[in-house]
DNA sequence: CGAACGCAAATCCTATAGGTTTTTTGTAAT
DNA sequence: ATTACAAAAAACCTATAGGATTTGCGTTCG
Protein backbone atom coordinates (compact mmCIF):
# COMPACT_ATOMS: atom_id res chain seq x y z
CA UNK A 1 0.00 0.00 0.00
CA UNK A 2 1.11 3.63 -0.37
CA UNK A 3 2.02 6.03 1.87
CA UNK A 4 -1.40 7.63 1.94
CA UNK A 5 -0.25 11.27 2.08
CA UNK A 6 3.02 13.22 3.38
CA UNK A 7 1.54 16.75 3.35
CA UNK A 8 1.34 18.93 6.52
CA UNK A 9 -0.75 18.04 8.87
CA UNK A 10 -3.49 17.69 6.54
CA UNK A 11 -5.80 14.75 5.58
CA UNK A 12 -6.44 13.65 2.31
CA UNK A 13 -10.09 13.81 2.85
CA UNK A 14 -10.22 17.32 4.05
CA UNK A 15 -7.82 18.28 0.92
CA UNK A 16 -10.72 16.82 -1.58
CA UNK A 17 -12.98 18.43 0.03
CA UNK A 18 -11.51 21.98 -0.46
CA UNK A 19 -10.58 21.20 -4.09
CA UNK A 20 -13.91 19.75 -5.11
CA UNK A 21 -15.56 22.84 -3.65
CA UNK A 22 -13.50 25.03 -5.47
CA UNK A 23 -14.03 23.55 -8.05
CA UNK A 24 -17.56 23.82 -7.92
CA UNK A 25 -17.34 27.22 -7.03
CA UNK A 26 -15.70 28.57 -9.84
CA UNK A 27 -18.02 26.58 -12.18
CA UNK A 28 -14.85 24.15 -13.08
CA UNK A 29 -17.64 21.79 -12.30
CA UNK A 30 -20.74 23.10 -13.86
CA UNK A 31 -23.65 23.34 -12.26
CA UNK A 32 -26.23 20.31 -12.17
CA UNK A 33 -24.45 17.61 -13.16
CA UNK A 34 -23.97 14.12 -12.19
CA UNK A 35 -20.61 13.38 -10.33
CA UNK A 36 -18.62 10.41 -11.08
CA UNK A 37 -16.74 9.19 -7.73
CA UNK A 38 -14.35 6.88 -10.00
CA UNK A 39 -13.84 9.73 -12.40
CA UNK A 40 -12.82 12.44 -9.34
CA UNK A 41 -10.61 9.85 -7.72
CA UNK A 42 -8.78 9.49 -10.60
CA UNK A 43 -8.21 12.86 -11.61
CA UNK A 44 -7.19 13.81 -7.89
CA UNK A 45 -5.20 10.63 -7.39
CA UNK A 46 -6.50 9.46 -4.53
CA UNK A 47 -9.41 6.83 -3.80
CA UNK A 48 -12.74 6.51 -3.70
CA UNK A 49 -13.02 6.79 0.00
CA UNK A 50 -12.14 10.20 0.66
CA UNK A 51 -14.07 11.77 -2.54
CA UNK A 52 -17.16 9.89 -0.95
CA UNK A 53 -16.27 11.44 2.36
CA UNK A 54 -15.56 14.90 0.18
CA UNK A 55 -19.17 14.43 -1.10
CA UNK A 56 -20.78 13.77 1.88
CA UNK A 57 -19.58 16.81 3.14
CA UNK A 58 -20.69 19.20 0.32
CA UNK A 59 -23.76 17.48 0.45
CA UNK A 60 -24.01 19.56 3.85
CA UNK A 61 -22.85 22.53 1.82
CA UNK A 62 -25.97 21.90 -0.18
CA UNK A 63 -23.61 22.24 -3.14
CA UNK A 64 -24.24 18.17 -4.20
CA UNK A 65 -26.91 16.17 -3.64
CA UNK A 66 -27.30 12.57 -3.10
CA UNK A 67 -29.87 9.99 -4.43
CA UNK A 68 -29.60 6.43 -2.82
CA UNK A 69 -27.68 4.14 -5.19
CA UNK A 70 -27.47 6.65 -7.81
CA UNK A 71 -24.58 9.04 -7.42
CA UNK A 72 -24.12 12.29 -6.47
CA UNK A 73 -25.36 15.53 -8.21
CA UNK A 74 -24.23 19.25 -8.15
CA UNK A 75 -27.17 21.35 -7.36
CA UNK A 76 -28.67 23.99 -9.52
CA UNK A 77 -27.72 27.72 -9.75
CA UNK A 78 -30.16 29.91 -7.68
CA UNK A 79 -33.08 31.29 -9.83
CA UNK A 80 -34.80 34.88 -9.31
CA UNK A 81 -37.25 33.35 -7.04
CA UNK A 82 -34.30 31.55 -4.66
CA UNK A 83 -32.47 34.55 -4.42
CA UNK A 84 -35.65 36.51 -3.00
CA UNK A 85 -35.97 33.32 -0.71
CA UNK A 86 -32.74 34.33 0.41
CA UNK A 87 -32.69 37.80 1.24
CA UNK A 88 -35.38 37.20 2.47
CA UNK A 89 -33.74 35.07 5.48
CA UNK A 90 -30.99 37.84 5.02
CA UNK A 91 -33.20 40.56 5.70
CA UNK A 92 -34.75 38.40 9.05
CA UNK A 93 -31.21 38.09 10.51
CA UNK A 94 -28.95 40.89 9.61
CA UNK A 95 -30.36 44.19 9.71
CA UNK A 96 -30.73 42.71 13.52
CA UNK A 97 -27.34 41.52 13.88
CA UNK A 98 -25.72 45.04 12.64
CA UNK A 99 -27.96 46.77 15.41
CA UNK A 100 -27.12 44.00 18.45
CA UNK A 101 -23.49 44.53 17.28
CA UNK A 102 -23.86 47.96 17.64
CA UNK A 103 -24.76 48.13 21.05
CA UNK A 104 -23.20 46.10 24.66
CA UNK A 105 -22.99 42.75 22.76
CA UNK A 106 -19.23 41.52 23.06
CA UNK A 107 -17.30 43.47 21.58
CA UNK A 108 -18.10 46.18 19.15
CA UNK A 109 -16.51 45.44 15.72
CA UNK A 110 -16.79 48.62 14.35
CA UNK A 111 -13.51 49.59 13.59
CA UNK A 112 -12.41 45.81 12.72
CA UNK A 113 -14.81 46.39 10.04
CA UNK A 114 -13.65 49.76 9.08
CA UNK A 115 -10.42 48.71 9.07
CA UNK A 116 -11.64 45.24 6.39
CA UNK A 117 -13.22 47.56 3.99
CA UNK A 118 -10.19 50.27 3.55
CA UNK A 119 -7.99 47.40 3.20
CA UNK A 120 -9.96 45.73 0.27
CA UNK A 121 -10.03 49.69 -1.18
CA UNK A 122 -6.19 49.71 -0.76
CA UNK A 123 -5.37 46.39 -2.63
CA UNK A 124 -7.96 46.01 -5.47
CA UNK A 125 -9.26 49.76 -6.03
CA UNK A 126 -13.26 50.30 -6.12
CA UNK A 127 -13.34 49.31 -9.77
CA UNK A 128 -12.45 45.67 -8.87
CA UNK A 129 -15.26 42.98 -8.90
CA UNK A 130 -15.22 39.66 -9.15
CA UNK A 131 -14.04 37.08 -6.91
CA UNK A 132 -11.76 39.27 -4.66
CA UNK A 133 -15.15 41.67 -3.62
CA UNK A 134 -17.04 38.63 -2.78
CA UNK A 135 -14.25 37.33 -0.75
CA UNK A 136 -14.35 40.55 1.11
CA UNK A 137 -18.00 40.48 1.20
CA UNK A 138 -17.96 37.34 3.20
CA UNK A 139 -15.52 38.58 5.74
CA UNK A 140 -17.34 41.66 6.13
CA UNK A 141 -20.73 39.95 6.86
CA UNK A 142 -19.41 37.44 8.92
CA UNK A 143 -17.48 39.65 11.13
CA UNK A 144 -21.13 41.63 12.03
CA UNK A 145 -22.32 38.14 13.01
CA UNK A 146 -19.47 37.06 15.09
CA UNK A 147 -19.71 40.38 16.60
CA UNK A 148 -22.95 39.46 18.15
CA UNK A 149 -21.23 36.58 19.54
CA UNK A 150 -24.42 34.25 19.21
CA UNK A 151 -23.12 30.91 17.32
CA UNK A 152 -26.75 29.86 16.78
CA UNK A 153 -26.95 32.95 14.95
CA UNK A 154 -23.80 32.64 13.07
CA UNK A 155 -24.57 28.69 12.26
CA UNK A 156 -28.55 29.61 11.18
CA UNK A 157 -26.26 32.40 8.38
CA UNK A 158 -23.73 30.33 7.71
CA UNK A 159 -25.86 27.47 6.57
CA UNK A 160 -28.24 29.47 4.72
CA UNK A 161 -24.68 29.35 2.25
CA UNK A 162 -25.15 32.54 1.08
CA UNK A 163 -21.90 33.99 -0.07
CA UNK A 164 -21.54 30.35 -1.53
CA UNK A 165 -23.92 30.47 -3.91
CA UNK A 166 -23.43 33.98 -5.10
CA UNK A 167 -20.16 33.29 -5.58
CA UNK A 168 -21.22 31.13 -8.48
CA UNK A 169 -23.36 34.10 -9.83
CA UNK A 170 -20.92 37.15 -9.20
CA UNK A 171 -19.34 37.74 -12.35
CA UNK A 172 -16.05 39.78 -13.10
CA UNK A 173 -18.07 43.05 -14.49
CA UNK A 174 -19.91 44.01 -10.76
CA UNK A 175 -18.61 47.33 -9.69
CA UNK A 176 -17.15 47.38 -6.22
CA UNK A 177 -17.57 51.15 -5.77
CA UNK A 178 -21.32 50.68 -4.45
CA UNK A 179 -21.04 48.27 -1.80
CA UNK A 180 -17.95 49.72 -0.37
CA UNK A 181 -19.86 52.96 0.24
CA UNK A 182 -22.85 50.35 1.85
CA UNK A 183 -20.07 48.57 3.68
CA UNK A 184 -18.66 51.96 4.90
CA UNK A 185 -21.75 53.40 5.91
CA UNK A 186 -22.79 50.09 8.04
CA UNK A 187 -19.50 50.25 9.65
CA UNK A 188 -19.37 53.68 11.08
CA UNK A 189 -22.84 53.22 12.04
CA UNK A 190 -21.50 50.42 14.05
CA UNK A 191 -18.60 52.21 15.09
CA UNK A 192 -20.71 55.02 16.42
CA UNK A 193 -22.93 52.95 18.61
CA UNK A 194 -25.96 53.73 16.48
CA UNK A 195 -27.95 50.57 16.35
CA UNK A 196 -31.14 52.55 14.40
CA UNK A 197 -28.31 53.32 12.05
CA UNK A 198 -26.87 50.49 11.58
CA UNK A 199 -29.92 48.54 10.75
CA UNK A 200 -31.08 50.76 8.42
CA UNK A 201 -28.01 50.49 6.72
CA UNK A 202 -27.29 47.33 6.91
CA UNK A 203 -31.41 46.34 5.17
CA UNK A 204 -30.46 49.11 2.87
CA UNK A 205 -27.60 47.65 1.49
CA UNK A 206 -29.47 44.07 1.60
CA UNK A 207 -32.03 45.72 -0.97
CA UNK A 208 -29.33 46.89 -3.16
CA UNK A 209 -27.14 43.75 -3.25
CA UNK A 210 -30.18 41.79 -4.35
CA UNK A 211 -31.11 44.47 -7.14
CA UNK A 212 -27.47 43.90 -8.46
CA UNK A 213 -27.60 40.12 -8.51
CA UNK A 214 -31.13 40.78 -10.16
CA UNK A 215 -29.51 42.75 -12.98
CA UNK A 216 -26.68 39.96 -13.15
CA UNK A 217 -29.14 37.76 -14.26
CA UNK A 218 -30.91 39.90 -16.48
CA UNK A 219 -34.51 38.95 -15.12
CA UNK A 220 -36.84 41.13 -13.86
CA UNK A 221 -36.55 42.21 -9.80
CA UNK A 222 -39.40 40.96 -7.77
CA UNK A 223 -39.35 43.19 -4.40
CA UNK A 224 -43.23 42.52 -3.53
CA UNK A 225 -42.15 39.76 -0.74
CA UNK A 226 -38.84 41.61 -0.11
CA UNK A 227 -41.23 44.59 0.71
CA UNK A 228 -43.10 42.52 3.02
CA UNK A 229 -40.31 41.32 5.29
CA UNK A 230 -39.30 44.80 5.77
CA UNK A 231 -43.31 46.14 6.46
CA UNK A 232 -43.59 43.10 9.32
CA UNK A 233 -40.40 42.80 10.83
CA UNK A 234 -39.14 46.85 11.38
CA UNK A 235 -42.26 48.29 9.77
CA UNK A 236 -42.56 51.40 7.38
CA UNK A 237 -39.21 51.72 5.67
CA UNK A 238 -38.65 55.38 7.50
CA UNK A 239 -34.97 55.40 7.24
CA UNK A 240 -34.12 55.16 3.91
CA UNK A 241 -37.29 56.40 2.30
CA UNK A 242 -36.61 59.99 4.10
CA UNK B 1 -16.93 -10.75 1.19
CA UNK B 2 -19.97 -11.01 2.96
CA UNK B 3 -23.10 -9.37 1.52
CA UNK B 4 -23.21 -5.26 2.78
CA UNK B 5 -27.52 -5.44 3.52
CA UNK B 6 -30.11 -7.19 2.29
CA UNK B 7 -33.08 -5.54 4.26
CA UNK B 8 -35.71 -3.18 2.53
CA UNK B 9 -34.06 -0.51 -0.19
CA UNK B 10 -32.19 1.32 3.18
CA UNK B 11 -28.53 1.80 2.79
CA UNK B 12 -25.78 0.62 5.45
CA UNK B 13 -24.61 4.18 5.70
CA UNK B 14 -28.19 6.03 6.82
CA UNK B 15 -28.86 3.17 8.84
CA UNK B 16 -25.98 3.35 11.15
CA UNK B 17 -26.13 7.40 10.91
CA UNK B 18 -30.14 6.71 11.81
CA UNK B 19 -28.88 4.44 14.86
CA UNK B 20 -25.83 6.36 16.11
CA UNK B 21 -28.13 9.19 15.43
CA UNK B 22 -30.93 7.49 18.21
CA UNK B 23 -28.62 6.74 20.57
CA UNK B 24 -26.92 9.82 21.38
CA UNK B 25 -30.82 11.71 21.36
CA UNK B 26 -31.48 9.24 23.79
CA UNK B 27 -28.40 9.37 25.64
CA UNK B 28 -27.18 6.07 25.26
CA UNK B 29 -24.45 7.58 24.13
CA UNK B 30 -23.70 10.06 26.95
CA UNK B 31 -22.94 13.65 25.57
CA UNK B 32 -19.46 14.79 25.65
CA UNK B 33 -17.45 11.46 25.49
CA UNK B 34 -15.18 10.00 22.71
CA UNK B 35 -16.67 8.04 20.51
CA UNK B 36 -14.43 4.81 19.46
CA UNK B 37 -14.87 3.89 15.55
CA UNK B 38 -13.85 0.31 15.95
CA UNK B 39 -16.25 -0.32 19.00
CA UNK B 40 -18.86 1.27 17.27
CA UNK B 41 -18.20 -0.76 14.15
CA UNK B 42 -18.32 -4.02 16.61
CA UNK B 43 -21.31 -3.25 18.24
CA UNK B 44 -23.25 -2.75 15.22
CA UNK B 45 -21.65 -5.59 13.26
CA UNK B 46 -20.78 -3.33 10.58
CA UNK B 47 -17.65 -1.98 9.02
CA UNK B 48 -15.89 0.93 9.23
CA UNK B 49 -17.04 2.70 6.42
CA UNK B 50 -19.97 3.63 6.80
CA UNK B 51 -19.42 4.43 10.73
CA UNK B 52 -17.33 6.99 9.41
CA UNK B 53 -19.64 8.16 7.17
CA UNK B 54 -22.34 7.94 9.46
CA UNK B 55 -19.88 10.26 12.24
CA UNK B 56 -19.42 12.80 9.44
CA UNK B 57 -23.09 13.43 8.35
CA UNK B 58 -23.59 13.51 12.57
CA UNK B 59 -20.45 16.33 12.50
CA UNK B 60 -23.04 18.36 10.53
CA UNK B 61 -26.15 18.14 12.69
CA UNK B 62 -23.81 19.01 15.47
CA UNK B 63 -23.98 15.87 17.35
CA UNK B 64 -20.50 14.91 17.20
CA UNK B 65 -16.97 16.86 16.32
CA UNK B 66 -14.32 15.79 14.53
CA UNK B 67 -10.63 16.63 15.49
CA UNK B 68 -7.96 15.85 12.74
CA UNK B 69 -6.35 11.94 13.43
CA UNK B 70 -7.49 12.30 16.88
CA UNK B 71 -11.17 10.76 16.77
CA UNK B 72 -14.29 12.12 17.45
CA UNK B 73 -16.51 12.80 20.05
CA UNK B 74 -20.38 14.04 21.07
CA UNK B 75 -21.11 17.25 21.85
CA UNK B 76 -21.96 18.56 25.38
CA UNK B 77 -25.66 19.59 26.61
CA UNK B 78 -26.44 22.53 25.84
CA UNK B 79 -26.25 25.21 29.14
CA UNK B 80 -28.07 27.97 30.21
CA UNK B 81 -26.35 30.54 28.03
CA UNK B 82 -26.51 28.27 24.86
CA UNK B 83 -30.51 28.02 25.58
CA UNK B 84 -30.56 31.48 25.34
CA UNK B 85 -28.48 32.07 21.92
CA UNK B 86 -30.73 29.34 20.43
CA UNK B 87 -34.19 30.95 21.65
CA UNK B 88 -32.78 34.53 20.17
CA UNK B 89 -32.24 33.16 17.69
CA UNK B 90 -35.76 31.40 17.15
CA UNK B 91 -37.30 34.85 18.46
CA UNK B 92 -35.76 36.05 15.15
CA UNK B 93 -37.36 33.86 12.67
CA UNK B 94 -40.51 32.11 14.12
CA UNK B 95 -42.64 34.69 14.85
CA UNK B 96 -42.25 36.03 11.75
CA UNK B 97 -43.17 33.01 10.05
CA UNK B 98 -46.09 32.48 12.20
CA UNK B 99 -46.90 35.89 10.79
CA UNK B 100 -46.21 35.20 7.62
CA UNK B 101 -48.12 31.91 7.22
CA UNK B 102 -51.33 33.27 8.24
CA UNK B 103 -51.40 35.55 5.32
CA UNK B 104 -50.88 34.78 1.52
CA UNK B 105 -48.16 32.63 1.57
CA UNK B 106 -48.09 29.34 -0.42
CA UNK B 107 -51.07 27.90 1.94
CA UNK B 108 -52.37 28.60 4.87
CA UNK B 109 -51.31 25.63 7.43
CA UNK B 110 -53.78 26.55 9.95
CA UNK B 111 -56.03 23.84 9.65
CA UNK B 112 -53.27 21.07 9.30
CA UNK B 113 -51.91 23.05 12.70
CA UNK B 114 -55.20 22.37 14.80
CA UNK B 115 -55.37 18.62 13.52
CA UNK B 116 -51.92 18.12 14.28
CA UNK B 117 -52.09 19.28 17.74
CA UNK B 118 -55.63 17.44 18.29
CA UNK B 119 -53.89 14.03 16.36
CA UNK B 120 -51.44 14.33 19.62
CA UNK B 121 -54.13 14.96 22.56
CA UNK B 122 -56.19 12.37 20.97
CA UNK B 123 -53.30 10.08 21.37
CA UNK B 124 -51.56 11.17 24.46
CA UNK B 125 -53.79 13.31 26.60
CA UNK B 126 -52.58 16.14 28.23
CA UNK B 127 -49.94 15.20 30.72
CA UNK B 128 -47.89 12.96 29.21
CA UNK B 129 -44.45 14.72 28.54
CA UNK B 130 -41.18 13.40 27.03
CA UNK B 131 -40.30 12.01 24.02
CA UNK B 132 -44.10 12.64 22.19
CA UNK B 133 -44.23 15.81 23.12
CA UNK B 134 -41.55 16.72 21.67
CA UNK B 135 -41.96 15.32 18.80
CA UNK B 136 -45.14 16.72 18.01
CA UNK B 137 -43.33 19.98 19.20
CA UNK B 138 -40.76 19.15 16.30
CA UNK B 139 -44.17 18.47 13.60
CA UNK B 140 -46.01 21.68 14.86
CA UNK B 141 -43.00 24.24 14.70
CA UNK B 142 -41.82 22.49 11.13
CA UNK B 143 -45.12 22.36 9.27
CA UNK B 144 -45.31 26.73 10.65
CA UNK B 145 -41.72 27.32 8.46
CA UNK B 146 -43.28 24.60 5.69
CA UNK B 147 -45.78 26.72 4.90
CA UNK B 148 -44.04 30.20 4.54
CA UNK B 149 -42.72 28.85 1.66
CA UNK B 150 -39.36 29.57 1.77
CA UNK B 151 -36.61 26.60 1.99
CA UNK B 152 -33.91 28.86 3.17
CA UNK B 153 -35.84 29.83 5.53
CA UNK B 154 -36.37 26.18 6.42
CA UNK B 155 -32.94 25.30 6.28
CA UNK B 156 -31.80 28.39 8.59
CA UNK B 157 -33.64 27.08 11.21
CA UNK B 158 -33.56 23.15 10.46
CA UNK B 159 -29.57 24.08 11.24
CA UNK B 160 -30.02 25.27 14.28
CA UNK B 161 -31.05 21.52 15.83
CA UNK B 162 -33.48 23.21 18.21
CA UNK B 163 -35.41 20.24 18.50
CA UNK B 164 -32.23 17.71 18.11
CA UNK B 165 -30.94 20.00 20.96
CA UNK B 166 -33.45 20.24 23.00
CA UNK B 167 -34.77 16.32 22.79
CA UNK B 168 -31.75 15.56 24.95
CA UNK B 169 -32.33 17.96 27.78
CA UNK B 170 -36.18 16.84 27.86
CA UNK B 171 -37.42 14.88 30.63
CA UNK B 172 -40.43 12.94 31.05
CA UNK B 173 -41.81 14.58 33.78
CA UNK B 174 -42.66 17.62 31.27
CA UNK B 175 -46.24 19.01 31.61
CA UNK B 176 -47.82 19.07 27.70
CA UNK B 177 -50.79 21.28 28.89
CA UNK B 178 -49.31 24.45 28.69
CA UNK B 179 -47.55 23.59 25.45
CA UNK B 180 -50.54 21.80 23.60
CA UNK B 181 -52.51 24.98 24.87
CA UNK B 182 -50.44 28.03 23.18
CA UNK B 183 -50.04 25.93 20.58
CA UNK B 184 -53.53 25.96 19.98
CA UNK B 185 -53.71 30.04 20.19
CA UNK B 186 -50.60 30.02 17.32
CA UNK B 187 -53.11 27.81 14.58
CA UNK B 188 -56.33 29.38 15.55
CA UNK B 189 -54.47 32.43 14.52
CA UNK B 190 -53.26 31.50 11.46
CA UNK B 191 -56.28 29.67 10.76
CA UNK B 192 -58.53 32.89 11.09
CA UNK B 193 -55.33 34.92 9.28
CA UNK B 194 -54.81 37.36 12.02
CA UNK B 195 -51.09 37.64 11.19
CA UNK B 196 -50.61 39.88 14.57
CA UNK B 197 -51.81 37.58 17.00
CA UNK B 198 -50.08 34.61 15.55
CA UNK B 199 -46.87 36.43 15.86
CA UNK B 200 -47.68 37.61 19.38
CA UNK B 201 -49.02 33.96 20.07
CA UNK B 202 -45.24 32.60 18.89
CA UNK B 203 -43.56 35.00 20.78
CA UNK B 204 -45.39 34.24 23.91
CA UNK B 205 -45.00 30.32 23.36
CA UNK B 206 -41.14 30.98 22.82
CA UNK B 207 -40.94 33.10 25.75
CA UNK B 208 -42.81 30.20 27.74
CA UNK B 209 -40.77 27.72 26.35
CA UNK B 210 -37.48 29.07 26.98
CA UNK B 211 -39.04 29.21 30.97
CA UNK B 212 -40.09 25.56 30.94
CA UNK B 213 -36.41 24.01 29.67
CA UNK B 214 -34.80 26.88 32.38
CA UNK B 215 -36.63 25.36 35.15
CA UNK B 216 -35.92 21.78 33.94
CA UNK B 217 -31.99 22.70 33.88
CA UNK B 218 -32.75 23.98 37.79
CA UNK B 219 -30.51 26.90 36.60
CA UNK B 220 -31.62 30.69 36.76
CA UNK B 221 -33.95 32.84 33.94
CA UNK B 222 -32.03 35.41 32.60
CA UNK B 223 -34.65 37.20 30.01
CA UNK B 224 -32.45 40.09 29.55
CA UNK B 225 -31.15 39.29 26.11
CA UNK B 226 -34.52 37.99 24.87
CA UNK B 227 -36.25 41.04 25.87
CA UNK B 228 -33.58 42.63 24.12
CA UNK B 229 -34.22 40.55 20.76
CA UNK B 230 -38.33 41.03 21.35
CA UNK B 231 -37.46 45.01 21.91
CA UNK B 232 -35.35 45.47 18.88
CA UNK B 233 -37.24 43.09 16.55
CA UNK B 234 -40.91 43.89 17.45
CA UNK B 235 -41.28 47.00 19.27
CA UNK B 236 -42.49 46.96 23.14
CA UNK B 237 -44.11 43.99 23.97
CA UNK B 238 -48.00 45.51 23.89
CA UNK B 239 -50.01 42.06 22.89
CA UNK B 240 -48.44 40.10 25.18
CA UNK B 241 -48.63 42.31 28.49
CA UNK B 242 -51.62 43.95 28.44
C1' DC C 1 9.77 13.16 44.16
C1' DG C 2 8.73 15.18 39.69
C1' DA C 3 9.52 15.72 34.83
C1' DA C 4 11.05 14.15 30.39
C1' DC C 5 12.10 10.78 27.02
C1' DG C 6 11.05 6.55 24.41
C1' DC C 7 8.78 2.46 23.12
C1' DA C 8 4.45 -0.14 22.58
C1' DA C 9 -0.40 -0.42 21.95
C1' DA C 10 -4.44 1.54 20.32
C1' DT C 11 -6.72 4.18 16.85
C1' DC C 12 -7.49 6.80 12.93
C1' DC C 13 -7.14 7.15 7.96
C1' DT C 14 -6.60 5.65 3.11
C1' DA C 15 -6.30 2.15 -0.53
C1' DT C 16 -7.94 -1.87 -2.87
C1' DA C 17 -11.16 -5.58 -3.98
C1' DG C 18 -15.56 -7.54 -4.65
C1' DG C 19 -20.71 -7.64 -4.46
C1' DT C 20 -25.09 -5.28 -5.67
C1' DT C 21 -27.74 -1.99 -7.83
C1' DT C 22 -28.58 1.02 -11.56
C1' DT C 23 -28.13 2.50 -16.22
C1' DT C 24 -27.36 1.85 -20.92
C1' DT C 25 -27.43 -0.49 -25.14
C1' DG C 26 -28.99 -3.71 -28.44
C1' DT C 27 -32.43 -6.79 -30.21
C1' DA C 28 -36.98 -8.33 -31.08
C1' DA C 29 -41.88 -7.93 -31.22
C1' DT C 30 -46.05 -5.22 -32.02
C1' DA D 1 -41.23 3.37 -35.98
C1' DT D 2 -42.02 2.84 -31.16
C1' DT D 3 -42.03 0.10 -27.12
C1' DA D 4 -40.57 -3.59 -24.22
C1' DC D 5 -37.38 -6.82 -22.54
C1' DA D 6 -32.75 -8.69 -21.68
C1' DA D 7 -27.94 -8.71 -21.25
C1' DA D 8 -23.76 -6.18 -20.56
C1' DA D 9 -21.35 -2.39 -18.75
C1' DA D 10 -20.80 1.20 -15.63
C1' DA D 11 -21.09 2.96 -11.05
C1' DC D 12 -22.13 2.94 -6.34
C1' DC D 13 -21.50 0.86 -1.84
C1' DT D 14 -19.39 -1.97 1.80
C1' DA D 15 -15.73 -4.90 3.75
C1' DT D 16 -10.98 -5.81 4.73
C1' DA D 17 -6.05 -4.82 5.07
C1' DG D 18 -2.17 -2.05 6.03
C1' DG D 19 0.41 2.36 6.84
C1' DA D 20 0.70 6.70 9.76
C1' DT D 21 -0.30 9.18 13.71
C1' DT D 22 -1.56 9.75 18.34
C1' DT D 23 -1.83 8.27 23.06
C1' DG D 24 -0.56 5.88 27.18
C1' DC D 25 2.73 3.88 30.17
C1' DG D 26 7.06 2.61 31.93
C1' DT D 27 11.67 3.89 32.68
C1' DT D 28 15.28 7.09 33.50
C1' DC D 29 17.38 11.32 34.67
C1' DG D 30 17.55 15.66 37.24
Amino acid sequence: MRQPEQNGHLSTSVAVYERIRHMILTNLIAPDIKLNIDALARELGVSHTPVREALQRLEGDRLVVVKQKRGYWTTPLLDENDLDHLFEVRLLLEPWAAGAASVDRASNPGPRLQAEVERFVAEHGTQTGGAALLSHDTVFHSAVFRAVGNPFLEEAFDRTHAHLHLFRLYTEDMDASVTIEEHQQIADAIARGDATAATSAMRSHLFSARRRFGRGLGGPLAESRLADVRATVLGPDREVSS
